[in-house]
DNA sequence: ACTGTTATTGCAACCGATCTCAGCAACCGA
DNA sequence: TCGGTTGCTGAGATCGGTTGCAATAACAGT
């Protein structure tokens, strides 16, 4: 390939360059005639216009980096998935930033997305850290952060309704007759896992009965730590309520080992709706997240703050979504 | 942010625009005491070098893409993150192509790669297609692949044994007491996927023992379709190899909702070694890939390549990880 | 003191586009 | 017929670095 550049094409078409580069980024601004010669000329010698020229010129890239804490939590990889495919589809491209939950990381990022001129950046925060972090950064390169973000309405974002999530959780498993439910808090540190808590221990007290959390740590043990909380108690809930389906998953493995079976002995219900709890064993009720919908709505946020500076907070609602994994308590 | 270049570096510091080049790119080239001067004053500007700008003009950027079938499969993302991590260690951006399998996208991704001057790229096929489609591409951009490729010894590769792997998995269920072992096929049509039927039906040949199939399907039903086969067998096996632990996520979830028990009624042992599998129910036994080293390796060898043009085939040892799925035959 | 390295640094072209400005032809109304 | 638009294309500077080459300084050797 002997150095595809605009140049060329320019010569093989008999233009000048600067009609080559119209034809393809401002095509009204060539007569229509010239311009198909040109891309029919293009086409034909396989020519792509170079990115990385682009960016460096137009100050603005086609690179967004999608800033997650761990790829290998699920939830994250099914917006990593929605999310590539929605950046493939207007011509972007998925920088993979996986932050380990270390804020320093996230700054890093940060400031690797000025340099490489990303339009954007989508933020799947760990911690509520990672938020403080944005506004340290006065970002002429925007945001969007897949969670609440403290008192600013400055960075757009989208959630779903924690709240309605928990009280579909609730409602379903008062349904069944359960009257007494614990909570396992989640793995994170955000303000979506608080305000789940939050709405557990609202929602659990205006139904009359007293909450039970049987762990509100923040790290991927909580699920296991929950079971052992479980087994101890002399007379413990009928049902529990993970924070989200990673903890629901090992809260039945813990208690699995112990001989209790889900959802015969206890009904168990996460919150995030992954494809692999229909792969669980029991395949699990859950309160699911259009998170495809969420990769989609990050990206189109995005590009319209780009555009009209708006500044959107879309809030998604959940929706009970019932495998296995629940069923009306043991008399 | 008063637009950082170079040259405002430069005469900050009181040095030609190349100088400050130098002083970075290649540190040998400048009087060591310009070059901590140099240094630091972009320190103290808070001045990185422009990866476009070094791209464009080098022809070889930090862009690596990873090309993967679904990210969404814990495999896969392992593997990236292993990855970033290694890529980040060493400079460079991950960039997360997936392909859903679909051949004409990993072509576009190669074409894409081009562009962006990366200089080389890591593929996770998922199909044999992927894979052919490299030698198409006379790649001036190199690539390192996860799996074998068929009789091409031009591209680097790093996978495990996964005759090893089976003879592992056989010998355990084998020390078990388990003398009918099935096997369900993976999700993919790569020439993994293929080496670990082969290694079963070869090496249970050899031990005596008919091989019983459940499922040789590619897909993600794989599983489910093998716990049918199972349940329908007048005298099913007692113990079951999947191809990789979703499909045996797949297996013990389709069994359970049976009242099959794992591993009571049959054993189940996976291939993968997914973190994943300490939170299923039951944690399941596994044969482990050393996927963490993989991502390392693979980037190790494409650099290597790049430099000196070697080629190597790296065959990584897989280990049994016993959990608790499975267990002696049933009496 | 004179010439031949060697170590440093400056110069300027170049990577592959974009974009402002200027030039030119066709077109319009008066 | 002439100034004024309008439409389209070419020139050339520019984005932020890199690098071969030339220039200068410093240092040896004789």
């Amino acid at each position: 390939m002997p150095d595809l550049s605009i140049d060329v094409v320019a010569k093989a078409a008999g233009v000048h360059r600067s009609t080559v580069s119209r034809a393809f980024s401002r095509p009204e601004a060539v007569k229509s005639e010239t311009r198909e010669h040109i891309l029919r000329v293009a086409e034909g010698l396989g020519y792509t216009m170079s990115p990385l020229a682009q960016a460096l010129r137009k100050k603005t890239s086609t690179f967004i980096p999608l800033i997650v804490p761990d790829i290998t939590n699920p939830f994250f990889a099914e917006l990593a998935k929605t999310m590539t495919q929605a950046a493939d589809e207007r011509g972007y491209q998925l920088l993979l930033c996986v932050t380990n939950g270390d804020p320093a990381k996230t700054e890093g990022y940060f400031i690797a997305m000025q340099a490489m001129y990303a339009p954007f950046g989508i933020v799947a925060p760990s911690t509520k850290v990672d938020t403080e972090a944005l506004k340290r950064f006065d970002f002429g390169h925007k945001v969007v952060v897949i969670d609440r973000v403290e008192g600013d309405d400055a960075v757009p974002t989208v959630t779903v309704d924690s709240r309605r999530g928990i009280m579909l959780a609730l409602d379903h498993l008062h349904a069944l007759g359960h009257t007494s439910i614990g909570y396992v808090s989640g793995i994170a540190g955000t303000h979506t896992a608080q305000d789940r808590m939050d709405a557990y221990l609202e929602l659990s007290a205006e139904s009359g009965s007293a909450p039970v959390v049987l762990d509100s740590g923040s790290d991927l043990d909580a699920g296991t730590r929950g079971a052992e909380h479980f087994l101890e108690m002399e007379k413990p809930p009928t049902a529990i309520i993970a924070a989200n389906d990673m903890v629901a998953f090992a809260v039945i493995s813990a208690l699995g080992k112990s001989g209790v079976r889900v959802p015969e002995d206890v009904s168990v219900i996460g919150f995030d709706g992954l494809a692999l709890g229909a792969r669980f064993n029991p395949p699990l009720t859950t309160i699911r997240q259009p998170i495809a919908d969420m990769g989609h709505i990050a990206i189109e946020l995005a590009e319209k703050q780009n555009i009209d500076g708006s500044v959107d907070h879309i809030v998604l609602e959940p929706e009970l979504l019932v495998r296995a994994s629940t069923s009306g308590p043991r008399k």
